[in-house]
RNA sequence: GCUGACGUAGCUCAGGGGCAGAGCGCUUCCUUGGUAAGGAAGAGGUCGGGAGUUCAAAUCUCCUCGUUAGCUCCA
């Protein structure tokens, strides 16, 4: 006997050899006609794999609204694309095919002058559509590793003959469809025929096991859907996230540009674009002032000693911008890549007393790193910087208070501009490997056990990841996604015993005895590039009034009021306002449509009535007219909205 | 750095061996207007750079630089 239990507590019983889709069948056939795969406490199973008897069994049958199946359906439409690329490319070894947050991909190495590349595309999706067609069912089979070694030594498969290795004889299953066979855990949709739109969206090179000295293999991106409508949908929704990407953004409205002669990831902030870096420097020095924080400044570059001295040197040295000689003595200089070594300096230029801790040292500290070619993008990825950096120099007793006031910090900014939607990463040694960092295993466990206690007593939900940590301390990172979905880096909080004890850093404790202070290093933003970019996206360039570069453009109905536009543009510019006038001989339509276009909050119309009455007419962007007013009412109503948008 | 794709006007893009194109923007002129597109004319290009094939190359081939999607990396 069968025994299972449904998720409203019905409990049923069904004889030998029932499978989840004959529980379906039992309650509607409309239900059996849609379910993709069942949960069976708390396992995914095939929907027509058979139940064991004995035991009471949780079920809950699976269809396409469930959040789960979305990944079995992608990953059955991953085996089916194996297929469609089987057939046109019949020597292709195939190694691992998973689903992905969205959608799946396959890895597969092709014959040696073969390629797939996007004009490959449409073919294969229309034959994995027609094979789909087919309704070809997933069938499980269970293998002998001896078979299944067998199997792929006859395809010359030696990737899936390494990915066997480290499997169990006994726990080892194929699954096949059509004519497509691979060597899989499972589970699988019920048969082909649900997956009814199919979209292959990139192809890009991929290292085997994610390894770059092992071969790279040729790795297909796809997403597919039960209904072609929701295929179309996630397009669309694709070209409304290109929309919003920071590199469109920032070109359109004169934020930011490249220039080949200056050289790849070297941004040039265009006047639009300072106005905005510039404001949220202000708001951050405003911000840390409240906080107690110091500005130091440091120079652009340091000594090589300096670098071998912290640590990074050798680290990172072969891979940075190549030191600076200078002509006379052999001495070398770096770039500076970060501004840690510059501020443990400044903290040893004064004897310290645990009266003066916390020290806080800030500086909008410009770095310069060599960053790979390939890694390069827009403003997320370049090869000089700006971070928000300040170093904190603490006892042990004031590290947990000091953390979660920097954790305040990060969580106001987050807040003021509206990111809801972060993740807060506690990022850690790799367990495998602690060659790649330096200090004592001593000093690691106290910092990683400092960043996990603080979180845990602000209460804040946390992502452990193991390997993400800085080579000399472990960090507090929160991580906000890009318009296409990928994962960046903003503010960040590290805890580091390391450099304090390589550059020999001391203060005087009460005990008239010297003692090693901790640093915590922690940048808000990040760097303010990053940033920036992150913030046109979120906001797809309608930022706060406080942070527009353009808050109001002047419209004179005609050139006779040239004189009085710019009469009121003097007296914005008095009370702080980024305002301009639109003198074009264009209709006021044409110029108010513009402005609606490029995103300026405020519009302020000019004629008859206004000259009359010495007042303005204001509109604002989205909305209607929202009437005369003198110009001292238009600032106290735009005061009162910026600092509307400050206190949150 | 690796693999694939792409570089045409300020921007977005079409063209694809035989005269360099469109829309937007820009300039000038006309229009002098009341809350999301007034009209006309004009300027603007070594078709990323270099080499090759050809009577002829923006177009085909190779190299190179850059951009881009991933992979790897990220102090």
């Amino acid at each position: 006997m069968v025994l299972i239990q449904l998720p409203d507590k019905t409990k049923k019983e069904f004889p030998k050899g029932t499978t989840s889709l004959d529980v379906a069948k039992s309650i509607s056939e409309g239900l059996a006609r849609n379910v993709l795969a069942a949960e069976i406490n708390g396992e995914i199973w095939d929907a027509d794999r058979e139940l064991l008897e004995g035991e009471l069994l949780n079920l809950k049958l699976l269809t396409w609204n469930d959040e789960k199946s979305k990944s079995l359906l992608w990953h059955s439409s991953a085996h089916l694309m194996a297929e469609a690329i089987q057939f046109f490319f019949p020597e292709a070894k195939f190694t691992i095919g998973p689903a992905i947050e969205n959608g799946f991909y396959y890895d597969l190495e092709l014959q040696e002058n073969k390629n797939i590349s996007s004009d490959d595309f449409e073919k294969i999706e229309k034959k994995m559509l027609e094979l789909a067609s087919q309704k070809n069912t997933f069938n499980r089979m269970e293998i002998s590793k001896e078979e299944a070694i067998k199997y792929y030594k006859n395809k010359k498969n030696k990737y899936k003959l390494e990915l066997l290795e480290n499997l169990e004889d006994g726990d080892i299953t194929f699954y096949s469809q059509g004519n497509f066979t691979d060597l899989c855990k499972g589970p699988h949709i019920p048969n082909t025929s649900f997956i009814k739109a199919v979209k292959l969206l990139n192809v890009a090179g991929a290292y085997w096991k994610g390894d770059e000295k092992n071969e790279q293999l040729t790795r297909i991106y796809g997403i597919s859907f039960p209904k072609r409508k929701e295929l179309n949908e996630y397009m669309s929704l694709l070209e409304e996230a290109k929309k919003r990407d920071h590199r469109r953004i920032g070109k359109e409205m004169g934020l930011f540009t490249f220039s080949n002669k200056v050289g790849q990831g070297l941004p040039l902030w265009l006047p639009k674009g300072t106005v905005i870096r510039e404001e949220l420097i202000k708001f951050m020095r405003d911000l840390q002032k409240k906080y107690g924080y110091e500005s130091v400044i440091s120079p652009h570059i340091g000594n090589k000693d300096l670098y071998i001295c912290s640590g990074h040197y050798d680290k990172y040295g072969e891979d940075s911008f190549q030191p600076i000689k200078t002509p006379s003595s052999k001495e070398e200089f770096f770039l500076k890549p970060m501004n840690c070594p510059h501020h443990c300096e400044i903290f040893k230029s004064s004897p310290k007393s645990y009266k003066d801790l916390p020290v806080r040292y800030a500086e909008f500290g410009t770095v310069y790193r060599y960053e790979q070619s390939g890694e390069l993008h827009g403003l997320t990825r370049v090869r000089g910087f700006t971070q928000d950096d300040a170093h904190i120099f603490v006892t042990e007793e004031q590290l947990e208070s000091e953390f979660k006031k920097v954790i305040d910090i990060v969580l106001y900014v987050l807040k003021v501009l509206n990111f809801k939607d972060y993740t807060a990463q506690i990022s850690l040694r790799d367990k495998e490997d602690k060659n790649k960092y330096i200090g004592s295993e001593k000093n690691w466990d106290l910092a990683e056990s400092a960043i996990i206690n603080a979180t845990k007593n602000k209460k804040i939900a946390t992502k452990i990841e193991y390997g993400e940590a800085a080579f000399y301390g472990p960090k507090l990172d929160f991580m906000i996604k890009d318009a296409l979905g990928r994962k960046w880096q903003l503010g960040t909080i590290q805890v580091d015993y390391n450099l304090p004890e390589r550059f020999e850093l001391e203060y005087i404790g009460p005990d008239n005895k010297y003692h090693r202070p901790i640093m915590i290093h922690r940048a808000p933003f990040g760097s303010l590039e990053r940033f920036l970019a992150i913030l046109i996206e979120h906001t797809a360039g309608n930022f706060p009034l406080w942070l527009i570069p353009e808050q109001v453009v002047i419209i004179p109905i005609s050139e006779k009021f040239t004189e009085y536009s710019n009469k009121i543009l003097k007296l914005l510019k008095n009370y702080e306002i980024r305002a301009r006038i639109d003198i074009r001989s264009e209709t006021i339509g044409k110029r108010i449509r513009d402005a609606e276009i490029n995103k300026i909050p405020y519009m302020i119309i000019i004629g008859e009535k206004e000259l009359e009455s010495n007042s303005i007419s204001v509109r604002k962007r989205g909305k209607e007219d929202l009437g005369n007013m003198t110009c001292e009412i238009f600032y106290n109503y735009i005061s009162k909205e910026i600092s509307k948008e400050l206190e949150v």
